[in-house]
DNA sequence: AGGCCGCGTTGACTTCGGTCAATGCCGCTG
DNA sequence: CAGCGGCATTGACCGAAGTCAACGCGGCCT
């Protein structure tokens, strides 16, 4: 990355260098410390009193890494629980009956995996770490238990499925009606808002994704994710450097997407 | 199809009568009857023992009547609890913040409505009614209470706001990654197979929507939906007449479906 | 009866995004 | 260091689906 500030005006932005360094130097914890993560809000331990907390803290196992590249749960593997992100960030991806793969979402410190999996026993995704990562995994046997006990974790948990269904929703409206354009423009802005919320610059970030991941998740080619690329630089709304990149006009992205026609 | 048109082969599918006949005929039950109700399956009841369905039935309201075109819940309102459909169909919607609408699904008899409000107590979609219903209103407050006392019934609403995370990730794939023939192919499978699961002809069915609506839910323009009935009409693999739809070749249908290019 | 309106079908034309292909960049590894 | 492989960019061309428009049908209301 020294050689990319060199050479452009884009310097490295922040939300890369936290994530390196501390899944580098920290031993990942003997003991879960859902109590001490800042990410508890979304999480399932938000508004918990301190006992509650122990009792969740309980059923939560050790963070667990995750390397980059590998597979926290496959595609019609067994269900057994769910998985908090500490660290790092996944990708969700469905397949179809034929192999074809699509990625169904991209996910973040503080957000939790292996919802699909509730229902029937089985998942019917796989998630893959897009770098190393650290996740918390929770029985969901155990945490049912709990669920019955604590009327506060029960709505956490309702909370968290409740908010999948919600942003699913949101891709399918995306998929379903916007233009190319739109869609590139809206992922932008949700990977700005998400950073923000987890005191990363909204304005710079590394993506973690290729060009065709991107694509996948967005139902374009990357051929035509590259194309607005460039064209939204030409246009000044962004600047862009292979992953790095730089929003200079946001207030314009968002119109575009919320724009009729 | 002048053949159609004038001779008229196509005779009316199952799936119709049986609705308006009972709606009409049967007054709507005083109380909740979850343990006799044919749809229990499927609903928040399935499997339960004979004194968990007296808990449940007594947190049930009383069915209540939709006329079609009417609004279940709105894009907004408050959250107060799910709804059971017992007869009819709907459609969710979407709104987006220019006011354009997509549909996110259509219900039947079984499905559970109204899960997306859950998470911030507001809904983000709409209900509306295709024809004249009947729902079962549930308080959500008092489900989660009795969710802590039976796991049976805990179970039952986990593995239902799994589905619907399921169910959706679906149609993202279809939006996706699918052709227009594809997506209409999968359609008309879809409903096919919900149909012939709660008893109804898979093969002979009237459409509760307008080709706009089901463009919407497929991401597809009216005209292109139109062209495709069509189409699918010429090369033998359903009649159509309007709303009345016969498939006479779901085999290929499945296979266009499934067909990686 | 007449006319209107919502819905559906079909045709002609346009366009957005996909396809195919060439090229470049960068980091690895032998 | 050379060469390779993965990722990204860009151009030329194509085709699937959208747009615009005309028309038809049937139900409903006055």
């Amino acid at each position: 990355m020294e050689a990319i500030a060199a050479a452009v005006p884009i310097t490295m932005p922040a939300n890369v260098a936290p994530f390196r360094a501390r899944s580098v130097l920290r031993a990942v914890g003997r003991e879960p410390t859902c109590s001490r993560c800042k990410l508890r809000d979304g999480c399932l331990s938000g508004g918990l009193e301190a006992d509650e907390m122990i009792d969740l803290e309980e059923i939560v196992a050790a963070p667990m890494r995750v390397a980059k590249g590998e597979t926290l749960y496959r595609s019609g593997g067994r269900f057994t629980g769910l998985y908090a992100i500490r660290l790092g960030s996944f990708k969700t991806v469905l397949l179809a009956d034929d192999g074809y793969e699509q990625v169904a979402g991209y996910h973040m410190p503080g957000e939790i995996l292996g919802t699909d999996g509730i229902g029937v026993g089985l998942h019917d995704s796989e998630a893959i770490a897009l770098e190393d990562s650290e996740v918390c995994a929770i029985s969901f046997e155990r945490l049912q238990t709990l669920a019955r006990d604590q009327q506060a974790v029960q709505q956490n948990l309702h909370r968290v499925l409740a908010r999948e269904i919600v942003r699913e929703r949101k891709i399918m409206m995306m998929l379903g009606t916007m233009s190319a354009e739109q869609r590139l423009a809206a992922f932008l802005i949700d990977l700005s808002e998400r950073y923000r919320a987890r005191g990363y610059s909204p304005s710079e970030f590394v993506l973690r994704m290729t060009r065709e991941e991107i694509g996948s998740y967005l139902g374009l080619k990357l051929e035509t994710v590259s194309r607005l690329f460039s064209r939204f630089q030409r246009e000044a709304l962004l600047q862009v450097q292979g992953r790095v990149v730089k929003l200079l006009d946001s207030i314009t992205l968002k119109q575009l997407v919320s724009q009729s026609s």
